[in-house]
DNA sequence: AGGTGTGAATTATTTCACAGCG
DNA sequence: CGCTGTGAAATAATTCACACCT
């Protein structure tokens, strides 16, 4: 799996994350024409602390001033190259079934700046069928399509019994970054990058805390 | 926000979150009827470490055998009580949009042990519609719903701008344990348990990575 | 004044390493 | 032995606090 690095740091996980949710509060204030915001407002957006919101930006460059604040809407500009949100990536969405459809045909679950490039099964009983803009497919194709049409990242919604022989398949394609759907643990060589989305885990997490309420 | 508790420490969400990964594979070794499993066969299932498995697990009383490892089926009931899920519970799905529609039409999102009790939304024209084996509701009936019936946990999928009103209000109808779905951060008193699942986020985290390969 | 940028301190989480039990 | 349970050490992430700029 992929360490990101900008200049000779690694980036942590967790300050993407806040990025994601800094970019999100910023949009709104820019389309509301705000100036400029301080690290404390963009703190109370975003359900962190001042401090933490300097920190993490200071990783990529010194973008506010002092006194002020920072520049709405060069942050914007900013925070969407760090993330690599300048262009456009194609996206793979591997597997037909309910919750491959359930992607496909709601085009906000993957939001502006990742478009659905194609959907791909197995079952022959698919292959064929349209869902959304998409039309699934067979695997087999993937390969090919990858190295054609370029396919930057592979949404993974399979069952989690062949979740990893898939996941494998995808690998060799030459995706090499892969939003997982199934609740399993997939193994990715270095220099892919894996995120996985596990609503088990966060039900069972929400079970937890309501069984071990606070004293 | 509430903070687990056993005894007399304070859990970690990381800790919590990688249970839920063991008891998935030790349900799969016991199906398979392997008596026990050593933290280092746990560890390579679930992708962390010998020592990461002990520790967790330690954290809640002592269950392996010396020499041995720990007895995989009684593991798997201590485990489901520890993460509350000896009993079911009962979700609400608050939006009939397309994600609460997908949600509630795709029974397997939300897996065994948690029923869906009820939809919600506050547009005229959805209320009344049913979705699986749910009818949406009025979300002015929510309040008295989770008295009667007994709702325990909120998914949420209503749009980010209305989010965290929503939320204020399932609140104040006496739920403790939210699921949401909105891009948005979400503010919560003291005593109720949010998570959230952020797609947007995931997939901005794997443009990062693809923007910043490794060297 | 007002607010950033950042080393230093603190707190949280993971890994090590080993005593001790079955 | 083999493998757990766990303090101690190492690492990672967050928060503090303040010099410094505008």
């Amino acid at each position: 799996m992929t360490e990101p690095r900008t200049a000779d740091r690694r980036i942590a996980d967790s300050t993407v994350r806040r990025l994601s949710m800094y970019l999100r509060y910023l949009e709104e204030l820019d389309a509301r024409g705000r100036p400029s915001a301080s690290s404390e407002e963009l703190a109370s957006l975003s359900g962190t602390t001042s401090a933490q919101v300097r920190k993490d930006l200071s990783f990529f460059g010194s973008f506010g001033k002092r006194g002020l604040g920072y520049p709405v809407h060069a942050l914007v500009i900013r925070i969407r190259e760090i993330l690599g949100l300048e262009r456009e990536w194609r996206v793979a969405i591997i597997g037909a079934g309910k919750i491959g459809v359930a992607l496909a045909n709601y085009g906000g679950f993957l939001q502006r700046g990742f478009h659905v490039a194609g959907m791909y099964d197995s079952d022959p009983g698919k292959i064929g069928t349209s869902w959304g803009a998409a039309t699934v497919r067979d695997i087999s194709h993937l390969a090919t399509d990858v190295r054609g049409e370029g396919i930057d990242i592979a949404v993974l919604a399979v069952p989690a019994t062949v979740a990893q022989v898939v996941v494998d398949r995808v690998v060799s394609a030459g995706i090499r970054a892969i939003l997982n759907f199934a609740p399993a643990q997939l193994q990715v060589p270095e220099g892919v990058t894996l995120k996985s989305v596990n609503m088990a885990m966060e039900l069972e997490g929400l079970s937890f805390a309501l069984a071990h309420p606070a004293p």
